[in-house]
DNA sequence: AAAATAATTCAATTTTCATTTACTTAACCG
DNA sequence: CGGTTAAGTAAATGAAAATTGAATTATTTT
């Protein structure tokens, strides 16, 4: 019934790891630009260069194909985070610091955002199993507490500063642009993903941060 | 062939405009909670109570409904800015119901952040077509322009504000939590759409917009 | 009131796409 | 080496979903 796979059939070198990393890097890709739902799993296979059979061989459906994709982007955040080393900084360079990396981290990440967008997306569905999620939030905190603490210590800082609102509101002013850059730019009648607009962002974005944590000369 | 349709069907009440309206209604919300490539037609036709066909009738395709979708939700918008009316209220007062009536506008309005960043994960290939558009930008920004300089006049505010970068800001900071609920509230173990975390929120961005305008004693 | 128009319906048709079946063969293991 | 395992391929399957065909009838027009 079947046609005889012929000889002339190109043969894919075996390689089970490789062929597993480049369905990963492929599936982020398409994810990032495509979302869930718009991705095409032949389109994966396809970029990554193998049948799409090799999907469901190594990584069993397109579901739990984006959930490797969506740990995968976790861990490259977490492995940010952990490299930023808050507590050896002044605090106001600890703050100046940790804007500008996470301003530049999105920027050449563009999976990360991308990928979160789609997440936002389906509702969550899924960020529940990525087990990088369980570790991450609070020591993270802890430290930008701490630099808090130190630099209203100093007199530097105001008091009673919350650094979940802080560091959300920083990841905001990072990130908003390029989440909606096309609407944005048709809204404005600009750019916004040009070199110039982002670096004028981005010394927009430090002075903003750098204005909510200042302590303001006594206004009594 | 086909079999003639029996008497025993139920009738629509025939109402041209009030099906496309309910069509529409039913589009934007079923586009702004599983996106362009999420939303399903027949599903849409359901929550219009009307026959798929109709969608088709009226619209002509799944990408026309989308489009009309995405008209609307600038019409509002829109509408909303001309309502702000900035140019009667002395600066700070201008600058704080701006960033106020734009955090309420997102968290009442839930439509249009789902929307907007469906079209974004498009890559924009919608929002072109959309004439409301066109018009909005200028006019708006030049009204912030305006309460920027009467602010900076008064000497309530800094010098050389960016009006752009400012109200990208406001948007940034008003939008992002509820763009990114889903992942922010798995990263940080809370719950970012709680009312209390959201009242929170709103002052946290008040303030931090009225300290990025407030102009400082003179650090020399 | 007959004819024309267009609103509406049901049931195809066609497309798209995730997933599977059935097979082939390279690489490894004794 | 011979045999087993698992990596890989091509093509089919089947379900979901967009789109269309063709008939029906309410409403409007003349």
């Amino acid at each position: 019934m079947r046609k005889s796979l012929s000889s002339a059939t190109p043969v894919r070198t075996r390689d089970p790891e490789r062929t597993k990393g480049q369905i990963l890097e492929a599936a982020l890709s398409e994810f990032a630009s495509n979302g869930f739902d718009g991705a095409k799993v032949h389109q994966i296979a396809q970029r990554a260069g193998c049948n799409a059979r090799l999907i469901y061989h190594y990584f069993e459906s397109k579901e739990r194909l984006y959930t490797a994709a969506l740990s995968r982007i976790y861990s490259e955040i977490r492995a940010r985070e952990d490299e930023l080393h808050l507590d050896t900084l002044p605090p106001e360079h600890a703050i100046k610091r940790l804007t500008e990396t996470t301003f530049d981290f999105f920027e050449s990440n563009t999976a990360f955002l991308a990928i979160t967008r789609s997440e936002n997306l389906l509702g969550g569905r899924f960020i529940a199993q990525v087990p990088e999620i369980q570790k991450m939030s609070t020591p993270f905190l802890d430290k930008i507490s701490d630099v808090l603490t130190r630099g209203h210590a100093e007199g530097a800082f105001r008091e009673g500063l919350d650094p979940l609102q802080l560091y959300v509101s920083i990841v905001a002013l990072s990130a908003h642009h390029i989440n909606a850059s096309h609407t944005l730019s048709a809204t404005f009648g600009c750019d916004v993903s040009g070199k110039e607009w982002r670096q004028h962002r981005r010394r927009h974005v430090v002075e903003m941060i750098r204005s909510a944590v200042t302590a303001v000369e006594s206004t009594l």
